[in-house]
DNA sequence: CTGGATCTACTATACCATTAGTACGAATCA
DNA sequence: TGATTCGTACTAATGGTATAGTAGATCCAG
């Protein structure tokens, strides 16, 4: 797409955020990994993994004749950049309006609501 | 895109926002608007429309000769859906790793953290 | 040392959003 | 009324993610 919404596919981050669960994987154990939610042929999981290698997200090394890749950035990194676009994009940058959706939505537990609170504390702190 | 991050692309939101600002519109108008930020052709907006309205984001009905156009979503419906979506998909479901990775990355006003907090007290005093 | 398993590389296809051109009908204006 | 403007319908190219098959190399077990 020429202008996407979003700077990765859904297929794409479901692999990256499996690399990042495992630290190091080969393309057959992100392939496992994702079996067990949905099928998906093995060859699909490494042109994935490929790409996401081109694009900068994954890196890899040779190991034996596989190949072992690990995470080129930070999930806090990646989140934040998608969730960007999503603000500017769908919300109008509006951070509040952007809230306003998730709680209205999402059911958040107590834990949740503290530790929001927490988070936005913490501004106030540094400020 | 066979599986998608988002149910919508880029420009489909850019037009969609418009018609949600303008309450009623036709390709024009819309076109327009798009045009005082980017260079676009005014065709491509009117098979954008077509689609949305196909998808059933957008109703239509004749004014004349032209097409007057108008939401057949809620803002709130479709932020709410595209944010669920990378809510599970980026972030695994953690509303407060979403919230994390939102005050990381944006630079929130005094107004912003209180209306966040206010939208998080809210949901304190219903339960 | 050979056969099956495993892995990569290469190739290919489908889908879909994005982008836009062309043709033709309708309305409007001079 | 003839020409120009405007609008839609149709057509289509383009790019990129998602999906996967096949061929060939390599490795391990027997």
């Amino acid at each position: 797409m020429r202008n996407p919404l979003t700077p990765l596919g859904g297929t794409e981050m479901e692999v990256l955020r499996e690399v990042w669960a495992l630290g190091q994987a080969t393309a057959r154990d992100v392939h496992d990994r994702i079996l067990t939610r949905r099928r998906v042929a093995y060859t699909t999981v490494m042109t994935v993994m490929k790409n996401l290698a081109e694009k900068g997200y994954l890196r890899y090394e040779s190991e034996g004749t596989a190949y072992l890749y690990s995470a080129a950035r930070r999930p806090e990194e990646v989140q934040g950049s998608v969730l960007s676009g999503i603000l500017d994009k769908v919300f109008g940058g509006s951070a509040t309006g952007l809230v306003q959706a998730l709680v209205q939505r999402e059911e958040l537990s107590e834990a949740d609501r503290a530790e929001i609170r927490r988070l936005i504390d913490r501004l106030d702190d540094d400020a």
